[in-house]
This record gives structure tokens, sequence and C-alpha cells, in this order.
DNA sequence: CTTGCAACATACCAACCAGTATGTATATCT
DNA sequence: AGATATACATACTGGTTGGTATGTTGCAAG
């Protein structure tokens, strides 16, 4: 009973990863999967609708399950961040490159449009800062990070830079500026231990 | 003569900046001008050549004129970034923050979709990267940069956290996010000071 | 002066698109 | 068994969208 639910989400996840949210053609998308506009409509009142539940089904889960750990975990959270960054690289094959990271394409296209997309990805982005500036903020306590670091701003850096690589790649079709991006930012972490 | 043109273009610039390329209605934007359909098409095949157009005649020389002073100056590069950093700061008002970068909102959108816009776009960016670069070099060959930085890589690094910035600081209304991701990239800057 | 072309305006159109109205099969509850 | 709700399928619709076809006006060259 929720299987065709789900196949409609992840259907609809694909193509807003391809298209955006306002490139997405529910109708077509669903006929693909043999399924018709009966059932998209009797799960999901709208468009809109469905747009917010891939975001909070489908986006936040992933986002939080890759960066929530930093926060739980009490290994050395420069090290977490740089496990990270490879885990981040290296399954960047070439069409994750091409689309680019689901969370910055709806970032960029609909924080504008819809106060409803805008706070549920705000959302997010402040859970995913918040575990890695509270590891951050282990670090410095556990004297593995220096004292002078801002870890609220270490952390919005990191992402920012983590994020932009993968944004600006998506305009070539290697990885090259992301894994040069990813060099330099092992580099400026390693500024950050104590 | 070219009046009507250059009005037609910086409308559907401003359009373009909040909806996107798909989101924008064209002849609803000129309507807004009291310019009709019979000019738009006088002067663009089509819509997707009044993008093309927008890109090239607006938005490739904005980024070119920010960026490539790096490149022909004689400045000191990491003064000249740092400077460039304040200068992409200050004028950030909520508005400016809440649409976003032009050039990142299109890659974002069109680069999976379309190679007219891909290629455009990364143009642009290859440009800003080789001044970017070439600036470092230069300072390398200078004794201002430490031998042992790479500078195509930093070069990536900073238009990355740059328009990474830019990106996430979309979701909120304040330009905290960028403020702080400034002050830290302004601390990585220095330590590649010779 | 008339021919021709640039620079638009107006009217129209076919495809599309989000959403609705309605129907139906099956399962569940009473 | 009858009533009701769930889980869809089918057919339709009204507004939208990108684009075209067909004017009209003004000006400049021959």
């Amino acid at each position: 009973m929720q299987d065709t639910r789900t196949l409609i989400l992840q259907a609809n996840y694909h193509a807003m990863r391809r298209h955006g949210f306002q490139g997405v053609r529910p109708d077509k998308v669903i006929a693909a999967l043999g399924v018709t506009k009966g059932a998209l409509y009797h799960y999901f009142p709208s468009k809109k609708d469905l747009g917010y539940a891939v975001v909070e089904e489908i986006i936040s889960p992933a986002y939080l399950g890759i960066w929530g750990d930093i926060q739980t975990k009490n290994d050395h959270p420069i090290d977490q961040v740089q496990t990270l960054l490879n885990v981040l690289l290296h399954p960047a094959k070439t069409d994750d490159i091409a689309l680019g990271c689901p969370l910055n394409n709806l970032i960029q296209e609909m924080s504008p449009l819809d106060e409803g997309f805008r706070n549920r990805l705000a959302a997010i982005l402040k859970a995913m800062h918040r575990s890695l500036a509270a590891g951050l903020k282990r670090g410095v306590a556990n004297q593995q990070v220096k004292p002078s670091v801002n870890p609220d701003a270490a952390a919005w850096m990191i992402l920012s830079a983590v994020e932009g690589a993968f944004g600006l790649s998506k305009t070539f079709q290697d990885g090259q500026l992301m894994a040069d991006t990813f060099i330099q930012l092992q580099d400026y972490l390693h500024t950050l231990r104590a």
C-alpha cells in the first residue's frame, strides 16, 4: 500500500535532480512508471506538496545521515571531516557531478520562490551546520582543534566550499575541480588542528 | 534602435535571477515593460536564444569585469582577492543574498539540461579561474605567495567557497553565513602568503 | 516617389500542464 | 451481507506557453 507512494516519491526525486522542481512534469514522471494521475493526486494534494515530501522524506534523511555522525560520534572532528570529504569525492561518478547536490540545487531554485521549500531546506542546512560546529567545539574542548578557531564560522566555510565545489563542477564533465578544491580544503582543515 | 532590445535583455535578466530560466515567461516580462511579442521575437528567435544572449551580453561581462583585474593588474594577488571579497560582501544587501549569484543560479539549473548554456557558463567560470590562478602564479614568481601553493587548486578552492557561500546564504534572510565564510576564507588566504 | 526593409503591434494557435470529476475494484469494518 | 473507505484508473478542462502569421508604420536608399 505504501509501495506506490514510495515509487512516486523516488521517481520524482530523480526527476527533480535533473530538471529542477519547476521543470518536473509529475504526470509524465509517473506515466513512465505505469502509474496514473489518480494515484498521484490520491497521495499528494498538489505538485508542491509532492516536492515538500521529497525534501522531507528523501533529501533530509540522506544529508542528516551523512553529516549527523560528526556530532554523535566522538572521534577527532578533523579526521571525521577529512574522511567525509573522501567519501563525498569517491562515489562522485560522472552522473553525480553532472546533476550536482540535490540540496544545493533546490536551494538555488526554490529559496526565492517559495517559503515552504526555503524553510525546509534551511532546516536541513542548519542541522548539518549544527553537527559540524558541535564537532569542532568538541575538538576545541579536547585540544584537538586550535582554541583560536571559531567553530561556527569554520563550519560554514567547510560547507560552503563543499557545496560550492559540487555546484561549480556541474559545468564540467570531469571531477577535477572538486578534487582540486577538496585537496585545498584538506590543507585548510590541517591548519585547524591543535 | 538598440534600446528596445537592451530593455528586453535586462528585464529578462532580472526575471531569470528570480525565477530561473525555466520559470521565466518572456511575454509576461516584456508586457510589464509595455513591449509586445512582436518586438521580442523580432530580436530573439526563441526563448533559449534570449537566455543565451542574457548570459553573453549581461552575465559574462559582469563577472569578467570583477575577476579579470587580478590577471591584468600587478598588485599583490592575495591583497587583490581579499579586497575583492570585501567588495562582494559589502553590497550584498538582502536582495542580493536572497537572489544569489546569477552565474551560480544558472549553472545549477541549466548545466544538466542544455549544452548551449553549459558551454557558455563553463567559459565564464574558466575565465574567472584563469585570471585568479594567473594572479597566484605571479605571486609565487614574485615571492608574495608560498612556493608550495598549487595556484590552480587554490583558485578553485577560493571560487568554490565564494560561490558556495552565496548559494547557501539564499536559504537565510541575513548575510551571516557569508560573513562567517569570508572571515574564514581571509584566514585561509593569509596562510598562502609567503 | 516608390520600393524595401527594419521595427514593431495584434491576433491567433496547438501543445501542454496542473488539477478535477467520476468511476471502479478490493479490502475492512459492523 | 451491507456500508464504508482505500487505492487507484480514465476522461476531461481551463488556463498557460512558446511561437507564428499577418499586419502596420516610418524611414532610408535608389
